[in-house]
DNA sequence: CCATTTGCATAGCTTAGCTATGCAAATGGG
DNA sequence: CCCATTTGCATAGCTAAGCTATGCAAATGG
């Protein structure tokens, strides 16, 4: 792969399609073999409840760039599980605000614990460099993923 | 980040974690924004029958990591836009052989192009460095989804 | 020749996204 | 103060994408 980043754009595009297909593929069978259940973006909502207590429904749509109803329906099964609540927004009657439950935490922690137990063993078996190289790759397309997409490309 | 890579478990937990979430948000950003409608499953598909020239439905099933009934779907969408078809296996009367269209190879021509545009530019704005990052990252994401739910971890 | 295995399809479910639309609460101009 | 607009969320209805369980016809083998 190195001997195709430096000249032309047929390289940056094989890169692009690599990048993106074997992302989806890695993330599908990482995050979702085994029946953890839920999509990424579910626990995704949750991990920012947890830090952020509690926040609106189109707040959490926009965060995750997802559509309101799209949210709403995740939310609705999320509470269906117990892992959230609504309450009325104070101030706001037509707002309301979706907080983390302790189920919540307890169903994201396992979730964490078994996501990375599936992924982990085979991080250990890889060298500090290769670890290094994944944990710079996983800022950059974090970064990739805020540009994408975005009003101000 | 780099100051986790080094030591204990919880190191690798954080990046495997990581990883899964921020691929899961990249393949979706990057490859479903915008409508190209189908799911990465659906071009990896494509793409393997255009270099293969034809395969069973099972086969597809199994490369993909899908269970059979989920690929005689996606086979059945893809049939139904004009993109594969199916003749009988020659030899088997049970199995079915499929095959890329013509009209097939032209909407995964024009996949790959929309894909890599929308990814291209922000690629371009990298570092030669960051560039071959993600180029190695992508064959480390590639070999962790091999080894991941592998009979023989 | 019949029992088992194999390849695929079907049925029926859930999750997950979308657009269009409806409704109630908040906001703001006259 | 009243009414029109905006805003926040829910609902309806669609498609895609995955799953398990099951059915059926063709191949295989004792």
């Amino acid at each position: 792969m190195a001997e195709e980043n430096e000249d032309n754009a047929s390289g940056l595009d094989a890169l692009a399609l690599e990048l993106t297909r074997t992302s989806g593929r890695f993330a599908r069978i990482a995050g979702r073999t085994a029946g953890v259940g839920y999509s990424l973006v579910a626990w995704r909502v949750l991990a920012d409840l947890e830090q952020s207590g509690s926040a609106r429904v189109s707040a959490l749509a926009q965060q995750q760039r997802v559509a309101q109803p799209s949210m709403t329906g995740l939310v609705q099964r999320l509470e269906h599980e117990g892992w959230v609540n609504r309450s009325p927004d104070p101030g706001d009657g037509r707002a309301s605000r979706v907080a983390i439950t302790e189920q919540g935490r307890a169903a994201l922690d396992e979730y964490r614990r078994i996501a990375a137990g599936r992924v982990r063993p085979h991080l250990g078996e890889l060298s500090d460099f290769d670890r290094a190289t994944l944990a710079r790759a996983v800022e950059l397309m974090q970064q990739l993923s805020e540009r994408i997409g975005d009003p101000r490309a």
